[in-house]
RNA sequence: GCCCCUGUAGCUCAGUCGGUUAGAGCGGCGGCCUUUUAAGCCGCGCGUCGCGGGUUCGAAUCCCGCCGGGGGCACCA
């Protein structure tokens, strides 16, 4: 695709584009000059001329550029719908203020070329903002036919293959990019403005830890040793709170080694934040705060049409422990089945070799409980089994203080008061390596350096993370995390 | 990894109980048109019917395999 002499038959629309470039070049114009300065974008035309009386024409002159996009042709003059990254505008072409050679010129350009015009500011008839041109330059000609103006661009596999197209053809995929950016930027505000410090830590680990899931592997040459890529920041974070940095958060990607669905992609943005003296009740109320003061500031409300249903992300958020949660649902109260032989009794299966009693738990949290979670939930204290890095909860035996958040099905995400007990912290990983001989892949490595840190000192500590590509999904209503990902997972 | 569905023009799609030269709209090309907006009118089809094999006088259509995509299951956040 890098060459052209890769394309040995080009299809008629390719070739006649091509002998378009070759006439441009021949006739003296270069098709892809350096710069157009001095333009406004189109959204600052629109504010300029708000109101604008139909069939008024004013002598107010603009300078703006961006791709054609549509073209309605009158003979001597003609329509084009001219589009930059802030909006569309339409241009009106008259031959007898362009003069005959340009207007040919410009008439003759493809939908999808990139181009330069200035003129005065006029509301049609019909009382369409329109730009009546006087001089135009073309800035980049296009070699290839944009997707059907009408329809846009269907089909799924070039929607996320070839996203460019998909942006160029749908104002949807614009915008839900533009909120999933809004989103990050105001996240990464509401944490600065309440104090908190970013920070980057290692993506490339001689260890990975800070979560249940598999990593990918990879190579460091030059040390000659592999090397993984983070599934979580967790335990790095939790050093920075040793060092003394008392509120910290990292927003960046993890990266885990499952498989691809619609709520999972093999690389994902994560923001997780830490915060000293605080417990999960108050990483409970700084979520609920967050998010809906998000919510407010890139959509203006903190109510959200999911599909038929209206999700509102304003607080306080339904909390119900996960025993009461699965009772409620599945009708099995786990404290009456501490064994996993007898909860496996109690849901009729035939327990796993490799699936404790954690597992049983966490398997109808995710069948029973989590697909009816629709309106933002927080599910509290969890078996220990499934919280290595969790801190035993002060008055239930065998539970830790942990919350995960549920929105529109999905879990968005996870807290827990942090295990600042270095030496309790020891026994977990020992947990983890008896559950990895059992044949658990998620299991935790052992973080010899983690728990030394712990020896250290750390406060207690509050602990989130939230998946912003899910939150995205549900802010933007969409049903699959890759339409909140600019370029999802595919094969090959 | 398993099951189901799917792949036709640049884009959106029709055509599939096997049968002439594979169709439509948009886009493109040529012509008319100075306030249109999916502009309109006239003319022109621009194609490896995903790829490879098979059955048949004859395959976009039936069979087998492969590749891509979607959905579901499993698994995970």
């Amino acid at each position: 695709m890098s060459e052209p002499t890769e394309q040995p038959k080009l299809s008629d629309v390719l070739r006649d584009r091509r002998e378009k470039l070759d006439r441009i070049r021949d006739s003296g114009i270069e098709p892809f000059p350096h710069e157009f300065s001095g333009r406004e974008d189109i959204a600052e035309v629109r504010a300029a001329h708000e109101g604008l009386v139909a069939g008024i024409e004013t002598e107010s002159r603009h300078r703006v550029a961006g791709r054609i996009v549509a073209r309605r042709g009158h003979g001597k003059a003609c329509f084009l719908d001219l589009r930059d990254g802030s909006g569309r505008l339409q241009l009106h072409a008259r031959e007898d203020l362009l003069g005959e050679e340009a207007y040919a010129l410009l008439v003759n350009l493809d939908l999808g070329d990139i181009v330069g015009v200035e003129g005065t500011a006029l509301a049609t008839r019909r009382g369409e903002l329109s730009l009546a041109l006087d001089r135009w330059r073309l800035l980049a000609k296009s070699l290839r036919p944009p997707p059907d103006k009408f329809h846009g661009l269907e089909d799924t596999e070039t929607r996320f293959r070839r996203r460019e197209l998909d942006l160029i053809a749908n104002e949807e995929s614009r915008r839900i990019f533009r909120v999933r950016a809004a989103t990050i930027s105001e996240i990464r505000r509401w944490l600065d403005e309440h104090a908190y410090v970013e920070v980057e830590t290692p993506v490339l680990q001689p260890l990975y830890g800070g979560a249940l899931a598999r990593p990918f592997t990879t190579h460091h040459n030059a040390l000659d040793r592999d090397l993984y890529l983070r599934i979580a920041t967790e335990l790095y974070l939790k050093r920075l709170v040793v060092g003394g940095i008392d509120r910290v958060y990292e927003l960046g990607k993890d990266f885990r080694n499952e498989g691809v669905s619609h709520k999972h992609n093999p690389e994902f943005t994560m923001l997780e934040w830490y915060e000293a003296y605080a417990d999960y009740e108050k990483t409970a109320h700084d979520l609920e705060l967050l998010v809906s003061e998000v919510a407010e500031r890139v959509l203006g409300t903190t109510k959200v049409k999911r599909g038929e249903v209206e999700i509102d992300f304003a607080p306080p958020w339904r909390r119900i422990t996960l025993r009461e949660a699965i009772l409620e649902r599945a009708g099995i109260d786990i404290a009456e089945h501490p064994s996993r032989e007898a909860l496996a009794k109690a849901m009729g299966t035939e327990p796993d070799p490799t699936e404790g009693w954690g597992k049983l738990v966490d398997g109808l949290l995710s069948r029973e409980v989590e697909p009816g979670l629709i309106q933002p939930t927080f599910i509290l204290d969890y078996p220990v089994e499934l919280s290595p890095f969790a801190k035993a909860h002060r008055s239930e035996e065998g539970l830790v203080e942990r919350w995960e958040a549920f929105v529109g099905g999905v879990e968005i995400a996870n807290s827990f008061s942090e295990l600042n007990d270095p030496d309790e912290q020891r026994r977990r990983f020992e947990q983890q390596a008896r559950e990895s001989e059992r044949g658990d892949e998620e299991a935790q490595p052992y973080d010899e350096s983690f728990v030394e840190a712990l020896e250290q000192g750390m406060p207690p500590t509050g602990g989130v993370g939230l998946g912003i590509d899910r939150l995205v999904m549900m802010l933007t209503g969409t049903a699959s995390l890759r339409e909140v990902l600019l370029f999802p997972a595919m094969k090959t």
